[in-house]
DNA sequence: ATGGTTGCAGCGCAA
């Protein structure tokens, strides 16, 4: 069982990246975030691929998807219990694994609101992730979570000390969600570096200046049936690519 | 060099 996140930057402005995808890599599931566009708006072609379709979308910016080989049942759009009008998490069952595609807010600055609310929009996050746990299910809860875990995570945490993406706070925030019983799949992994995003700018991807953002977090049924996890690395440098690449876990399911 | 690039929308904002 194949599993996948991917931060897209607009599902219709990487339509022939997302339907190459599909075809060459044949995920059972592909979580996406960054659609920034409305459900009526959203690439029918994706189900002409072999792929059922949970869309929660938005008009310009956030939208979140499930793209499924298997039906897609129980499908709950928006955090439970957490008044949030944008559109960054959706969740469901299939293929007898409950899966997410979660998009945390960015934060922009530390004294920015957005910033709080991306701190308020962790908590929620973290409260239902708990509450998941108690089904006792295979759960993966995936997307771009804007937070670098640690400074192994990011090229040069010297400059990035303090800045959004890596304060303490969202770090802690982070390990809470571990702490209460999920595990970060690509964490423990060696090699190559593990980054997922790489800023539009300076050349970053060319010099490898990149940051692990894109997290995929497993329930301990989940976790104990992990094969192998990986970067799509390949990806990122195409012409006209999103920002960041997509990443995969398969599991023994 | 307080910059740089992308997407959406149609100007500045968010990332």
């Amino acid at each position: 069982m194949k599993i996948v996140t991917w931060n897209v930057n607009s599902v219709r402005a990487r339509l022939p990246h997302v339907e190459n995808f599909l075809k060459d890599q044949q995920p059972d599931v592909l979580l996406l975030q960054e659609l920034k566009c409305e459900d009526h708006a959203f690439p029918g072609s994706l189900g002409d691929f072999g792929y059922n379709c949970a869309v929660y979308g938005q008009k310009t910016y956030n939208g979140v998807a499930i793209l499924s080989k298997h039906p897609i049942e129980d499908v709950q759009k928006g955090i439970p219990n957490f008044e949030d009008a944008p559109a960054r998490y959706i969740e469901a069952f299939t293929g007898g694994v409950r899966v997410a595609s979660v998009y945390v807010p960015n934060g922009q600055t530390i004294t920015s609101a957005a910033y709080g609310y991306k701190l308020n929009f962790l908590e929620a996050l973290c409260a239902h992730m708990q509450y998941l746990l108690a089904l006792d299910e295979h759960i993966v809860i995936a997307g771009d979570y804007n937070i670098a875990p640690t400074d192994e995570d990011v090229y040069d945490p010297v400059a990035w000390k303090n800045e959004v993406l890596c304060t303490p706070a969202e770090r802690e925030s982070f390990r809470k969600i571990l702490y209460a019983g999920y595990t970060d799949a690509l964490a423990q992994k060696t090699g190559s570096t593990p980054y997922t995003w790489w800023d539009y700018r300076k050349g970053s991807f060319a010099k490898d200046s990149g940051l692990r953002i894109d997290h995929l977090l497993l329930s301990p049924r989940a976790s104990d049936s992990l094969v192998n996890s990986t970067v799509h690395r390949y990806v990122r440098g195409l012409e006209k690519a999103s920002d960041h690449a997509p990443v995969e876990v398969s599991l023994k399911i």
